[in-house]
Parts: C-alpha cells; structure tokens; sequence
DNA sequence: AACTAATCGAGACGGTACGTCCCGTCTTAGA
DNA sequence: TCTAAGACGGGACGTACCGTCTCGATTAGTT
C-alpha cells in the first residue's frame, strides 16, 4: 500500500513517522469511528505534517487499512491446538474476543466505508479477510484429514457459515457477540457436517 | 424518523411531494451508491426545494432510510405456504433475489452509514431489520409447532444463523449470493435442528 | 404602492390590517433596521398572514416605505412663520429633531435598501423626498418674494446645500447631526445667497 | 479588515489570490452592485475556493471595502495646486469625476450595506472617508494661512458643507453629480467664507 | 566545513457537499 | 371571498473536510 521507493540522496525517510502515523490512526479510529476522524486529526496525533501521510497513502482510508493491517493483524495468530476441531473452537472465541476489543469498531468502520470504495473494498477482503479465512480453512482441512469432519464439505461455505453470523451482529447489533453465540455456532455447525455415524 | 407533526393550520404538508423526494432518493442511491448521491442531486430529481426535504428529515441518511421502509418494504411480503418450513425455504429465496437486486446496493449503502451514525442505526435495526426476523421467527415456531423442528430451539439464534451469511457476503464480497447458498444453510439449519430420531 | 383595489363581493378587506402591518414594520425597522427584519416578523406582530402583507405590497420595500409615508409622512408637517426665512431655520431644526428620533434609522434602512432596488430608489425619491423638497423650495421663493434672499438663486440647488449635509452625516457618522450643524448650514446660506447690500 | 496574521510556518498566503479576489470583487460590484454578487460569483472570477475568501474575510462586505481600499484608494491622490484654494476646487472636480465613473456605484453599494452593518460601517467611515477628509482639512488650513479663507472657520464642517451634497445626489438621485455642481458648492463656500473686507 | 538534495511540520489552497436562512408564491381550512 | 398559518421552490450563505500544493527549516551523506 506504500507508495514510492527510497532514494539515493537527501535526507531519508523517517521510517518512525510511518508507524507513529498508523499508531495515531488506529488510536483514533478505534475509539471514535472511521468517519468521525479528519487527516488533520491523525496528523496532529502523530505530530506530523498532512503530506507525509498522503506522501505513503493515497487516502484516509489506506492509512487506516494499513493501520490495522499492520498493527493489529500480527496480534491475530491463529491459536492452535492438536486436535484441528479445537482449535476450531478456540478461534471462534478469539474472534468473539476481538470483535469485543476495541478493534470492533474498527472493523466496523472499514467494512462500513469498503461499501462505497471499491479498492477499500478489495484490500480489506484479500488482505485482511482472505488471508484469515484460509487459515479456517486449513483447520477445517486438518479436521477432515482426523476423521472428524465429512470429507465432503466446501469449506469456503463452511467459513461463511461460521463467521457470518458474528459480523452480521457485530454490524447489525440485534444481539451481540457473545462465546455463547460462538458455542450455538459450533455446535450445529459440527451438527450439520460430523460423519456419518455406521 | 419524521420530525414534526400535522399543524393545525397552515399549507398541509404535500404528501404527494413526501414520495416524489422518497423515489428520488431510492433510484439514485439504488443507482449510484448513499455517498455519490448528494442531498441536492435528491432534490434536484424531485423537483423540490431542498429545505423541503430538510423540513422532513434531518438528514440524507434519515431519506434514504424512509425511502427503503416506505417504497420497498411493502414490496417484501413473506411468503406462504402450508408448510412452515417450506415457507422458510422460499423465504431464503425471496432474501437472495433481493440481494441481487438493485436493493442490495441500498441495504449495503444505509448499513454501512448506520456504522457511523447510532440514530440511523437504531432506526435501520427497530424498523427494518427486526420486523423481518419477527416474520422468521414467526414462520420457525410454527414449524416447532408442526414438529417439522425441535422444540428447544433458540430462535433469534436460529435466525442469525440463517441469515448472517447472507449479509457477510454482500458486505464482503469473498462469495456472491446465491440460490445455492440458500440451500446450504437451510440444509445445514435442518442438519441441525430436526426432531430427534426416535 | 398599494397592488389591487377592493373586490366587489366577498369577506371584506381588513383596512384595519393594513394599518397594523404598516405599524408593525415600521416598528420593527426602526428599531432593528431593515435588513435585520424578515417578512415573517413584521407578519407575525400583525398577527396576519403573510400572503395578506403579499396581496397588498410587492415586496418588503414597499411595505416599509408605505410605512413611512402613510404613518410618518403626515407627523412632518412644515412649520409656519410669518418670516418664510424662519421658517426654513425651524424647518432645519425638525429635520435635525427627525434624524435623531427613531425614524432616523428607518430613512438610513430605506435609503440604503434603495441603492439596490430602482423601483424603491424611484419611490423614496418621488413620494418623500421631492415632496419636502416642494415645500423647502416654496418658501425660499417666499423669501425670496419679501426680499430676503437673491433673486438669482437655483433652488434645486440650494435645497441640496441645506440639506445634503444633513443626509450625509446621518449615513456617514463622522459627525452627529445636530441644531449646531443647523446653524452653520443656515449661516453660511444666508451669506451665500443674501441680497446684495447697497 | 484582514482576519489573521502571517504565522510562522506553513505555507504563505498568496498574495497573488489576495488581489485575484479583491479584483474580482471589484469589478463585478462596480458593474452589477454590491447586493447583485455572490461570494461564489468573486470565487469563480478569481479562480479560487470559496474557503479562501473566508478564511481572509469575514464575510462579502469586508472583501469589497478591501477591494475599494486596495485597489481603488491609490488611485484616489488629492491634486496639488500651489494656491490651496484652487486645490480645493480641483479636489471637488475630481470627487465628481468619481462619482460618475464606475466607482461610483461601489460607494453606493458599500455606504448602503454600512446602514445595516456597523462593522462595515466603521471600517468605511475610518479608513475611507476619514483619511480623504484629512485631505480636505488640511488643504483648507494652508488656504486659511494663505489668507484665503477666514481663520474662525471649523473645517469639519466646511468638509460637510462641500462634500455633503455630492454625496446626497450620488444616494438620493434628485439631481446628476456635475461639474456645475461642484461650481456652485464652491462659490457659495467662498461667499460664506472669505475673509472680511477692510 | 560546506554543499546538496530530499524530507519534514505546518498549513494555505481549489473543490464539493453540507445544513440554514429568507424571499416571494402557493395552498389549505376556517371565518 | 378573504384570512391566518405555514409549506413550498429557489438561491445565497458560511462551514467542514478532502486530497494537493508550497514554504522555510532540518538533516544526513557527499565533496
């Protein structure tokens, strides 16, 4: 998402700024909402000159994609566990535990303006979701391969299944997003989709 | 989400004005997305001044809002049929047509606003998103009824787990929606919520 | 001014609520000024419609100089001497009195609103102004026939130098009009235009 | 009239947009009156945002006084005579010339918003007329150490008598602002005030 | 140590939409 | 038929934020 190279001469580039930038920006996003929060805002924070913002990004909403993507996504790891259907359960949980967080309504905020930016849109879908997916996807895999899933799922309409509801309440707020809903989740998704008993 | 009530005396509001504003907000939000549309471009379209429309609603998000309840609610009548959960199924039909629509810009455009703005929020869920549920829920009890489902059923869970996925993919994109998603969930919803085998 | 004559048959036209609309302008524009005074205002303290202020005066202008003319043009009546050059030294003093008294304000709010608007520009000149200047100019020539003034003089003229001063410092401000300034203007004509002596 | 003052850092004013604006205000009010032109008419002319006016001026009036200061005063220098007397007279011409010329309308246009707007008014009264009365005084004192005047005179109201019926006729329009005028006004002043005969 | 060249903080800029205000017209119910 | 009340179309206002542009000061490598 960054936007030129290093030069050969000159004063470099303060590489600190980058991340006070993206620190400030998620700051204020997490706390207020992606529409509440002006550039001039994130640059006072980051005490910082406007265009060195638009000098990395292009806009208000790459430097907050960028911001989540770089700050919060390495505190995502998926949590493992020896038996993949565990490990399952225990990311249900995490995700609930996240949307919980403060990082709730920043997820809320760039899904709300992806809606009418279509590159928003793509970057949060194949940077942040897609990547997150595959590691579902993965476990569902290596639970198919124990024995504990059908082998004849689509695992992408799996995936759907086990998080649209999440994001649908973390959007819509008819009810919240609690390890309960998370338990309802598994249950009558290992429901749907446990082998065939002989 | 009207502001002010009938005077006594005084010119009466023209109500034929009302759905002329109303349609104009829908075709052009439906068009060209909430935040390409502006509130002149509305009034321009409804041949009014655009105090009118300030005199109505509070705000662009508040039209839009009214347009979706107003022109388009009537137009989702549930569907019936003698079977509960059969009505169900056409009911998930009914959901996916609507999104492919040129509604589902419209309810992904006012959902994506309600993130930012908790009045449109509030009104998007109370007004149209739980009147619908309650026609689901509705429809599942007598299905409970019918013993075409268990009875210990947490049905707004149900609900969720039935539409969530719905709605993830029309925010997010990683998959379209589709008849054939439609019969994935009732599937699975029925995997896991029949009456136990005696 | 005034737009239609009265209809045949019918509910009779208020001629009362004329007056009241005429004394709540001006009122209002003497106090306030005219800029600052909305159409609604001067309707609401006649408690009358605003269409009733519409069907019998264009627009506020003509409201406001009727005003003027129908409640304040018959308190300026001309002081009489025998001496017709007294005469003109009252005059000046009750012009100076006028300036000051609330109606000072209303001359400055027509006067002002006509530099933008022909039609009132039109009807100041011609309704107010020329009228007092008639009366001026009869009785110069009244002096003028006993033989205290020059018989060479252009009236016209001499009306501005009586009062142009006046008019100025009451829309310039950089002196406040006062019977000194009476005086003086009233000096220096008299030296200016007194029949030459022997 | 200017809102702030040049900080330390930042990007500059441009001083060239200062003078775009102040042009284009000049001209359009000079050929369409000041109540005729939209902030966003001098925008458009100027070929700058509209926040760049405001963020000068505190609003439509503050820029053309700026406009009328700016652009026009230099072109306003007071002719020198050797005799004062004749400076003065060539002073009164020159005022008349103004009248008529384009400008004329602007002081029309600026002196009739001052009625309503006591900060205009200030700014026009102080930085306007003031200084060119200055000039007027000043030329009459060195006629009076001339020996051309009477010394007992009070020159602010020699200034009101001399310039007071210009002004009348520019605002008022009962006669044309001429040259024969401009005779006149001066012959009379010099009959009022010339010095006694032994 | 002086020079060079790119970055920096600051904030002015053109543009676009907002929501408010008032004018003069139009429309109703009631007198 | 006229009135009080007030809704209406139109158009200007002054504000806010976006993403771009421009300045003088700063900074580090090159000479």
């Amino acid at each position: 998402m960054r936007t030129t190279d290093a030069p050969k001469f000159g004063r470099p580039r303060n590489e600190g700024a980058d991340r006070a930038i993206l620190q400030a920006a998620l700051d204020l996003v997490s706390a207020e909402g992606y529409r509440a929060i002006t550039v001039d805002q994130i640059a006072a924070r980051a005490q910082v000159g406007k265009m060195t913002i638009y000098r990395r990004w292009p806009n208000k909403a790459a430097v907050v994609m960028d911001a989540l993507l770089v700050l919060v996504g390495p505190e995502t790891d998926f949590p493992s566990a020896p038996c993949a259907i565990e490990s399952m359960k225990k990311q249900l949980y995490l995700q609930v535990k996240f949307f919980r967080s403060k990082y709730g309504r920043l997820i809320r905020s760039l899904l709300a303006e992806a809606q009418s930016n279509e590159e928003l849109a793509e970057a949060f879908r194949e940077r942040w979701i897609v990547p997150r997916r595959q590691g579902v996807v993965a476990v569902l895999q290596r639970a198919i391969d124990q024995g504990k899933l059908r082998s004849d799922i689509d695992l992408e309409l799996a995936t759907d299944m086990l998080y649209g509801p999440l994001y649908y309440r973390l959007l819509i707020g008819t009810g919240s997003v609690t390890n309960a809903l998370a338990d309802v989740l598994y249950e009558q998704f290992m429901a749907g989709h446990e082998p065939r008993k002989k």
